[in-house]
DNA sequence: AACCTTTACTTTGGATCCAAAGAACAATAA
DNA sequence: TTATTGTTCTTTGGATCCAAAGTAAAGGTT
């Protein structure tokens, strides 16, 4: 039975049952009851109504036609289109962001992030916990080029799509095999990121925009996303 | 009171709590409680509760960080960011479907949807009515690039960003000093579409996107989203 | 034996009740 | 008079109960 949130007592009911899905507790295609989910979880009908409604808006779980939800099940062509729409939507928003001109303080917080990137790497090899550390600066760098945007209105649709369980941090791999892997992975993320952020300081949009998309692919490049292998992404055909 | 559905007699408290937002009688900004919707809409709280989940993940409220639920405002700019959400995500729909090929089945939808805008253009002029009918066609047109993509992951991500109150059909403005530059909008869009449909019947997947991209600032270019004025978009300036 | 009908059961949607967390207001002390 | 604390009231979240719709199963009829 998951935790209780420390504050008031009350289980989050939303991530405990995004957690049940994720972790597989609840396979792909299977139908959900309310009953034996509320028995699950320890709470009564109602919450978990709620977070039906939610999970389905975030496309976790999807409404059949007669009754009732099943868990949502992805194929290796959504993921891939995940992580496309993660890319159209993040390189629209560094396009916004190098025409409208980084400020003091983004430029700060980027340059922050990307000196720890550097510190990380001149390791020269990665332990566990690194992944966590990287995971995090990560995050902030992409935060902060989607926040510096201004509108909510592009950050809620990233946000939305990031619920998907195939694009969510978590789902990172941490075997020792793996390891080698993601300090390769690592290093082209961050050189990724420093033209990113050279293309933003220039104010230089399209190239902005242009790089975000194919940093989008890294995930799949380097298989950590869902175990998948090396998924290609067919380049314009005449 | 909103009407209630034909066959089961409930009344669809989403769909009715979403007019009323978007009618004005919950004006942006204003705190929404349970208890008052409810009374408003003759159902018990529950039913509200579950549509303010709903209503809260398509972005049209907005959790206070307190208590409660406001309704969201949007700024000239919010609909500026839908509208190049729109052109991103759709952009990578006509990309992906030229890249994939376009089916028999799909041709005809397109060409369907041509030839009645077509048969609609040639009258001249238009009325009232033909709005409607264009609206359809529209739809029907976007929906059928969109659809053949085959994955839901990016039909989702649109159909969320379309929940805003601006991006919608409804919020076209139907009197008639506006028909004459509703028809001129009406000839761009229709070129617009053709120029499409070339692309992805040439299999040009990068000219599709930068088109569809295009295409989606039309309403703005046209005032008749929101009442808007022209708003223009920023080039890549170097 | 197959098909249709009726009945019982499962499961979801809605209403009401109860508890707890915030907010507003008042009272008291500095 | 102002600030702080205690009390009351508003409002939300959760639990339980009830009704309705759909499904499955059993029995009867052709």
């Amino acid at each position: 039975m998951p935790e209780k949130s420390e504050k008031n007592g009350r289980l989050n009911v939303i991530a405990s049952l995004r957690k049940l899905i994720s972790e597989g507790v609840y396979a792909p295609g299977e139908r959900l009851k309310e009953l034996h989910v509320a028995e699950r979880l320890q709470v009564s009908r109602m919450p978990v109504r709620l977070a039906f409604r939610t999970l389905e808006q975030e496309g976790l779980l999807q409404k059949t036609g007669t009754r009732g939800y099943v868990v949502r099940q992805f194929s290796e062509e959504d993921v891939l289109c995940a992580v496309e729409v993660r890319g159209a939507l993040e390189g629209l928003a560094a396009r916004r962001l190098a025409e409208k001109g980084v400020t003091e303080e983004v430029d700060a917080q980027l340059r922050d992030c990307l000196s720890r990137g550097e510190a990380l790497l001149d390791k020269g090899h990665l332990i566990k916990a690194d992944i966590e550390i990287w995971a995090t600066l990560n995050q902030e760098f992409h935060r902060a080029i989607v926040g510096a945007t201004g509108s909510r209105v592009i950050h809620d649709a990233i946000a939305r799509n990031d619920h998907l369980p195939f694009a969510s941090a978590d789902s990172i791999v941490i075997d020792d095999a793996a390891l080698d892997r993601e300090y390769g992975k690592l290093r082209m993320a961050h050189a990724q990121h420093q033209l990113v952020f050279q293309a933003l300081s220039r104010g230089e949009g399209a190239r902005a925009e242009m790089l975000m998309r194919e940093h989008a692919y890294i995930g799949l490049r380097y298989g950590t996303l869902f175990g998948l292998g090396e998924v290609g992404h067919a380049t314009d055909a005449k």
